[in-house]
DNA sequence: TCAATCCATGTCAACGATGTCAAGATCTTT
DNA sequence: AAAGATCTTGACATCGTTGACATGGATTGA
């Protein structure tokens, strides 16, 4: 191994000095610089981490903990997003799955305890309040998709309040009155957040809103959810009055109000506009017509919690916390059509 | 922070045998384990990874670096198998996605180096032969869906061929014998090895293979592909003698041969039997009805790939390694039926 | 010209763990 | 009972880096 000492050595400095450059220590001459980093590079001279985080008692690595959040093939973009933003200044991040298990989520503060770790996003799979405690990790953390319910967190969020409004909002502008809505669970706060978004839209259209149009696509609990969309899309779409649009807690959701529409023999977007959330592209882009629908922005939300993480001081003053929201922007496809 | 130093002194014993007592080492007397490990949790010590590092010139972390296998939603598995296995010798995953940017994969080679990772899953996104150069990670390396072109390294790969297998054998029981093929795009090895299984399958049942059933469902290059199975099936379904069932490249094409049926007033599986493959369970469970396809072994991939890992001395003899070979299991759903 | 200031570099110790070796205590063996 | 073997524990140095502080030379100002 390569270590300062050999490259002091080589380029007839000291150790220190050759510190001071990989470190980019403004207090080094040019020509020293030069000349070290010749060496370092003809060397291949790399720090070792193990010895700068003894030193520094930091490290550059940050911990992303997830409960299932890995598991949700779309959520991975909070992954993507971190590392994008980590890239820029060299770190990387150390991930942990808990897979909901608490004994293992203790587990893993304790390794982030021990590896020193200069941060953490924690990211939940499903948007929800959260109660952190964490006695055997104190540096500091940010939360994904989920927030604090005292606040005392930085956390990032989806608005998913402003989500159901770009929902809502693009159908009435199509002209579309009937609108069904097929929500997810209602105990998921995404939900309640919707209906708001959804109202706000009516009511600014001057549309009344007709609760009796808003149908759970799920049943069930969170943990054990089933997805019943296609036959309560079939029983909205085969009475009287049948609604003209149909929004859609979910991709999932949409793909089966298509099947149920072709059940029933009417098309997409001719006979029916379909609306979508979440934009997983393996769906939204896949589907026949592709389907209009609104993304939940996990990349950026992945990207925000770093930089929040990164200008964060190591003991935060006992402060509030706003949840920061990122907007869900209506990503415009084929299914949707005016009336 | 509590150091081992603070426990020996509470304890009344020296450091080094609280360092014993911490790494399990039997020549320690039982009294005075038990009375050490009452001091470590009473102080909730733990171990400063840093400073073993640097003594023991190792981590207890593993790297994991993709191209952009995160990318594509399911291949997540890969990180979920490689945790599940870690976890068990309390090591963890430092993640590196390269997007598939060399001069970013250097660097992050370098940081695992920096990092002293006790190995390295390198994952790809496409099964296909990889020639690694590493010059600045000495390491035990695995491959994970890619292998070797010289054989030189360990690597686990699905096997595609029995997957193919699979498909047609499961079709041809069930007495079709009109089989559509809508393959992905010839260039992918997955296509070659999957075509063998097909032939193999129709061989052992006596049927005789028609190459002119089968017909790309993409178009362009690997980088950019294009989905075209919508209109390819559509052609395949409209003409005279249509097939009783359609074998998919992935679940994705299923996804638009449902379209496709839909639109022609086909019903699955009445009138079609469908079969996916990469089990995709976004679309695999969510379409009505559910997709019978093959699934792409990839937490088992990620499991395998550590194990190897864990078993490979840390300067491997210039041994040769043919790939390991994972099963495509069938999953049983409702798309496909006797005819 | 001499003291004060600044700049570039160096010396030294320390971060926390563990490998090496040694020593004292205890147990065998003859 | 003495010599050896074994078992348990400890002293000490060390891994590679950087923070605190020191040093010596050049520059500035009066």
């Amino acid at each position: 191994m390569v270590t300062l000492r050999d490259v002091a050595r080589q380029a007839g400095v000291s150790p220190k000095t050759v510190s001071r450059v990989v470190n980019d220590d403004p207090a080094v001459s040019a020509n020293t610089r030069d000349a070290v980093m010749a060496i370092v590079r003809a060397m291949n001279y790399v720090p070792d981490e193990a010895a700068r985080m003894m030193r520094t008692a930091t490290s550059t690595v940050v911990g992303l903990m997830t409960d299932v959040v890995a598991t949700t093939p779309y959520s991975v973009d909070i992954v993507r997003g971190a590392q994008q933003e980590l890239k820029g200044e060299g770190k990387t991040l150390l991930i942990a799955n808990t897979e909901g298990d608490p004994v293992l989520e203790r587990e893993y503060w304790r390794m982030f305890r021990a590896h020193k770790v200069s941060g953490v996003v924690y990211a939940t799979m499903y948007h929800r309040p959260l109660d952190l405690r964490t006695p055997d990790f104190q540096g500091p953390i940010v939360l994904a998709n989920c927030y604090s319910g005292n606040a005392d967190r930085p956390s990032i969020v989806p608005d998913d309040e402003r989500g159901g409004y770009h929902q809502a909002q693009h159908l009435l502008q199509l002209g579309h009155r009937r609108i069904g809505i097929l929500t997810l669970l209602p105990a998921i706060r995404a939900t309640v957040l919707r209906g708001a978004g959804y109202r706000k839209a009516f009511a600014e259209a001057g549309v009344s809103y007709d609760p009796a149009m808003e149908v759970p696509a799920f049943q069930g609990s969170v943990a054990n959810e089933r997805l019943v969309a296609y036959d309560v899309a079939r029983d909205m779409l085969g009475g009287r009055e049948r609604p003209t649009a149909i929004i859609c807690g979910n991709d999932k959701v949409a793909l089966q109000v298509y099947a149920a529409a072709a059940s029933l023999g009417l098309s997409i977007p001719g006979d029916l506009s379909v609306m979508g959330y979440d934009d997983l592209t393996v769906i939204a882009e896949t589907l026949r017509p592709s389907l209009t629908t609104v993304r939940l922005p996990y990349y950026e939300i992945g990207e925000l919690a770093v930089q929040t993480l990164t200008g964060m001081p190591d003991r935060a003053p006992a402060a509030t916390f706003e949840p920061v929201l990122v907007d869900c922007p209506l990503i415009t496809r084929e299914s949707c059509r005016p009336i």
